[in-house]
DNA sequence: ATTTAGATCCTCT
DNA sequence: GAGGATCTAAATG
């Protein structure tokens, strides 16, 4: 057991967070048991400023509500009519910045995730959680985690797995994923993952 | 290997 | 009424 990741840990710009969630564990609690994995790819969202962020322009909605929480906090969104992705909350109440999860290397209960996923007869360990929904999907993570308290929570929290960040050599740095119309903010260096990790979603 | 289509529905305009 | 921080299977070169 891994000790959990502190309240400040959170109260960083998205970018730092992004980079520094990289290794750490994300764990599940379903239904008794253990589902969990490393971080291996992130995305920051910047928030008002972000075109790409659902808090563009102060957005603020029931559905983003949660993006409005103190850092440590869960957002959970729901999207193309059939999938779920999971955020992490960044920085102080009303500073609506997150970092979307989108890839993990499973580690725990990977029977019941691969049920979950509930596809092929044999999904390769590389792909069970190679994307923001499939990750969802293989944990279990739907809208009711939504405004989840990451710090205290019992269902969804993170670990550190990691003592220090990893090296900037071996994060590979690019342009987030499925935000062509965000205009300029399509291109900005957000999406980070772990370089080789076979895991992400695409390299 | 790369591209395309369809699934599917909640949220906001 | 439109479109989306996606995924999969099928079609194509």
């Amino acid at each position: 057991m891994h000790a959990r990741l502190e309240p400040q840990f959170f109260l960083r710009p998205p970018v730092v967070v992004a980079r520094a969630l990289l290794g750490q564990r994300l764990v599940r609690r379903f239904h008794g048991q253990i589902l969990a994995g490393l971080i291996v790819e992130t995305e920051a969202y910047l928030g008002p400023v972000d075109r790409a962020a659902h808090s563009f322009n102060h957005r603020h909605t029931p559905r983003n509500h949660s993006m409005y929480l103190p850092g440590g906090h869960a957002y959970v969104y729901f999207t193309y009519g059939m999938h779920y992705c999971v955020n992490v909350v960044t920085q102080t109440a009303g500073q609506p910045t997150a970092v979307l999860l989108r890839a993990l290397q499973p580690t725990d209960g990977l029977p019941l995730m691969r049920q979950h996923r509930g596809l092929k007869p044999q999904i390769p360990d590389t792909q069970l959680c190679s994307g923001p929904a499939k990750l969802c999907q293989a944990l279990g993570i739907d809208r009711t985690l939504d405004g989840t308290d990451l710090i205290a929570g019992r269902e969804l929290w993170l670990e550190r797995a990691r003592p220090r960040a990893y090296p900037w050599t071996s994060i590979v740095v690019g342009p987030r994923i499925g935000i062509a119309y965000a205009g300029p903010w399509a291109d900005k260096p957000l999406r980070f993952h772990l370089r080789d990790n076979p895991h992400v979603s695409r390299p």
